[in-house]
DNA sequence: ATGATCCATCGATGTTATTCGATGACCACC
DNA sequence: GGTGGTCATCGAATAACATCGATGGATCAT
């Protein structure tokens, strides 16, 4: 069985920079599933230790010991795949997770294109009525 | 009073890029409580109005018709305060939200830094016993 | 086969988050 | 003063999440 995804959420890219123009209620969405899957402490940690990991993959026993127990780091990664950020592969007795291609940098460049914005000297937050 | 913040969690930067070594436990909390402010999709369209709203500066006045309550909008925009994220300002009747300077450019390269890591050809995941 | 190791799933539990209506604080203006 | 508009806080209900122990399935070595 493939690994299943939250819709649309594997590794197309989808959104313009944050500061370039309001985000629409359907790519807030796919964003913010992807944000939340990077919300919990133990997730970032298990997803730096595979994309800092040598040859970009980790098996699970390289990486499970973040002081929670083996389910919860099972629960963890399952969330990570889900939400497209990690893909996973079984090779013999284990179990090798990578980063999905692109992800985390579409995620990044979202975020970080910014610093230039609203220069433009328009009236400050007029209001009709 | 000043705007409270989560302890660590302005404009400074961090954290090395996720693919460049593994977070470690507290730098894992610090930037996990930035991602999680950004879980939610109304506070994303909230962060992105503000963003990219001329001037790089919005008041709530203007953003707020995302589609919940109003204590509701004003709950997600202390969420992005708390979070360092969103700075405000009141000015006469209006309350003027505005990206606090830096800090999602360093969140993005935290996470775009990547796309040339792991290559160095290391016998993987080796076991001991 | 038997046992051991690795990893995922299940079921339960305690904590946290989202959302709302009602209310309060603050400002501007008549 | 009084009134209307903007925004924040409070209290409560519902939903979602993190975590665990126990269990199951898969693989390899003996």
């Amino acid at each position: 069985m493939p690994t299943p995804h939250i819709a649309g959420t594997t590794a197309n890219a989808c959104c313009p920079p944050i500061v370039t123009a309001a985000l629409s209620e359907g790519d807030a969405e796919i964003m913010a599933a992807m944000f939340k899957a990077l919300s919990d402490p133990v997730r970032l940690r298990l997803l730096s230790r595979v994309a800092s990991h040598p040859n970009g993959e980790a098996c699970v026993c390289d990486i499970a010991d973040v002081g929670v127990s083996q389910p919860t780091v099972s629960h963890h990664l399952k969330k990570l795949r889900e939400a497209g950020l990690l893909t996973s592969e079984r090779r013999g007795t284990w179990v090798y997770y990578r980063p999905a291609p692109g992800v985390l940098a579409t995620l990044g460049e979202f975020l970080a294109d910014t610093e230039n914005a609203g220069k433009e000297e328009i009236a400050p937050a007029v209001r009709i009525s």
